[in-house]
DNA sequence: ATGACGATTTACT
DNA sequence: GTAAATCGTCATA
């Protein structure tokens, strides 16, 4: 399976964001393989973006991957307790990324669901679709932490991005929604740069039957 | 030094 | 539907 190369991740993120979707995320541990179809992003677009971590050229230790080449990961931690995953695209010192929000989980389900209930409460068994239906979730699931901050994801053999065989996504397969968890960035709150594979019962919240992203698409 | 705040998830009413 | 959990980060002083 190919991997993908630096040019894949240097394009602008409204463009990487649904050109990701379809394509497989996969981290392997201890040379164990655990990997997922992404079903959902969302794309950041950095210093206009009033929902981005990059808004307005802040630059600070945390949020320097996004500054950093195409195809490096961002893995930032978040409300005290969750980490999410972003890949970085666009080009050198352009902070912009598209955050991976949800997978369908293909290999090392079990692995994954040591992950994931490892830190709940209940011990009853998570179905498939609640083990990656959510950026936190996703980075529990795949071990993923500020370790894992700052990767090349075009060299990393820990982290990384498989090509599928078939073609990607066909935009007609695509939701088009306004990004999650961002009502305070005001007019960029409402913008649609959340992609989501249509009808996918893994993806994080709403349903990913509404309206197809031919009839929205990108802004 | 301090205070407010999350690109969220879970459990509970 | 609502609220608690939980702490690194950043802006302000």
């Amino acid at each position: 399976m190919p991997r993908a190369s630096r040019d894949f991740f240097g394009v602008p993120p409204q463009v990487l964001a649904r050109e990701l979707i379809g394509q497989r995320l996969v981290r392997t541990l201890d040379g164990v393989r655990l990997a997922g179809i992404i079903v959902e992003t969302e794309a950041y677009l950095g210093v206009v973006d009033k929902a981005a971590h990059t808004y307005g050229g802040r630059r600070t230790a945390r949020n320097e991957s996004m500054y950093a080449q195409p195809g490096t990961s961002y893995v930032y931690f978040t409300y005290g307790m969750h980490h999410c995953m972003n890949v970085v695209c666009g080009r050198i010192d352009e902070p912009v990324a598209v955050l991976i929000r949800a997978l369908e989980p293909v290999e090392g389900l079990d692995e994954m669901r040591r992950h994931r209930g490892a830190r709940r409460r209940s011990d009853k068994r998570l179905r498939d679709t609640d083990l990656c239906s959510g950026p936190a979730k996703t980075c529990q699931a795949l071990a993923l932490s500020r370790d894992q901050d700052g990767l090349d994801l075009v060299r990393s053999k820990t982290l990384f991005i498989e090509r599928i065989r078939s073609s990607p996504a066909r935009e007609e397969s695509l939701v088009c929604t306004p990004r999650v968890g961002v009502a305070y960035a005001e007019e960029w709150a409402s913008r649609p740069l959340r992609w989501m594979l249509a009808g996918s019962p893994h993806v994080s919240t709403g349903d990913a039957n509404s309206q197809p992203a031919s009839r929205r698409g990108p802004s």
